[in-house]
DNA sequence: GCTAGTCTGTAGCGAGTGCTACAGAATCTC
DNA sequence: GAGATTCTGTAGCACTCGCTACAGACTAGC
């Protein structure tokens, strides 16, 4: 690995770390590059402009997430969506997890309009989509990916309302949701 | 009505419809007033700063809202919690509701940091989450509350959905989730 | 040592940001 | 009509933005 390459990979490493602290509010080139302990130049020089910077650091956001969704439910099982949807709640709801669907959030908001994000959102929310598809223990049929979605969307509620009103509502919503689905 | 008071109405249904319109991307100064056909000088005539034109704006888009939710369910009403949460998604996925969620989507992530909008996000969804209370048919208990916050994480999740892939995708989901819970 | 190519700091461009000072126009009061 | 008050356009300040031109410092091969 280049010297170049080494480099990139330090700064891709502490810009992700400075998203899931900082969302995306503190991205200009300068603060991103104050955040790497590297001149902005020198971001300039190891990334062609500012939406590959940000694009590296996302997509080394969104590998944490995949390694946590990985860890959760291994290749090869399969679970009934409502047990699926315990997990994933579960997931979402735990402290270290918090910063990264935070984040997550903010990508789709900016999703709306701006490149990189509507690229990038798309990505990861395919990603995530698969991996549920894979997991789903349910008769096959057309609505299999409309489950997944399903409930990839309480999910991403449940991130959104954690934003709003902190993590004890959003905890409260998530046992909420299991008792409906229970009766 | 004064003068000013009148133009200060006229000027925030006009930004109101440019925020549905272009959401929470185009809301410089500048840009703001262009939208609403006036110079950025007078902008700050009408209003103290940019924080107050924006808030004033935004709920005014909020009071849209609530009224699609005073006509879909009466007050004095009360419905089931799976009931409720299908006419919810109705509404959700309607396309004259579509740009209010997207909206509302982006408000929320950007309250996670930036005045206005935190004050502006906690206010919009406690109105929300007190009218589903209100509406709410379920035996009195400490998860009234907490079942409420769960059907608003389904809606806002749907609007979520709806912004990375799509009406369809969020049809779908919305059509799983009510399978989920016959079930 | 010399040259070629890779790296990195300085300084700055043109555009856009929220906001303000100032002065002139319009309106109202007497 | 004079004077006070309310309105509005022009111009600009101090700042941040993404990005770049330029020049000097480094290393590699000869």
């Amino acid at each position: 690995m280049s010297v170049r390459e080494e480099q990139r990979e330090k700064v891709v490493n502490l810009l992700a770390g400075h998203l899931l602290e900082t969302g995306l509010s503190q991205t200009s080139l300068r603060q991103l590059a104050s955040a790497a302990g590297v001149s902005d130049r020198m971001l300039l020089y190891y990334f062609p402009d500012k939406a590959a910077v940000l694009s590296a650091a996302i997509e080394r956001v969104a590998a944490s997430l995949a390694g946590a969704l990985a860890e959760l439910v291994p290749e090869g099982t399969t679970l009934p969506p409502h047990t699926l949807l315990a997990q994933l709640s579960r997931l979402t709801m735990r402290e270290d997890m918090r910063p990264v669907f935070r984040v997550w959030v903010e990508i789709v908001a900016a999703a709306r309009q701006e490149e990189p994000y509507t690229t990038l959102a798309a990505t990861i929310i395919a990603g995530f989509r698969d991996w549920i598809v894979a997991r789903l223990d349910m008769a096959d049929g057309a609505d299999r990916d409309a489950t997944a979605m399903a409930i990839l969307a309480f999910v991403d509620g449940l991130a959104l309302v954690e934003i709003c009103c902190g993590m004890d509502a959003a905890k409260g919503a998530a046992n909420a949701v299991e008792n409906l689905l229970n009766h």
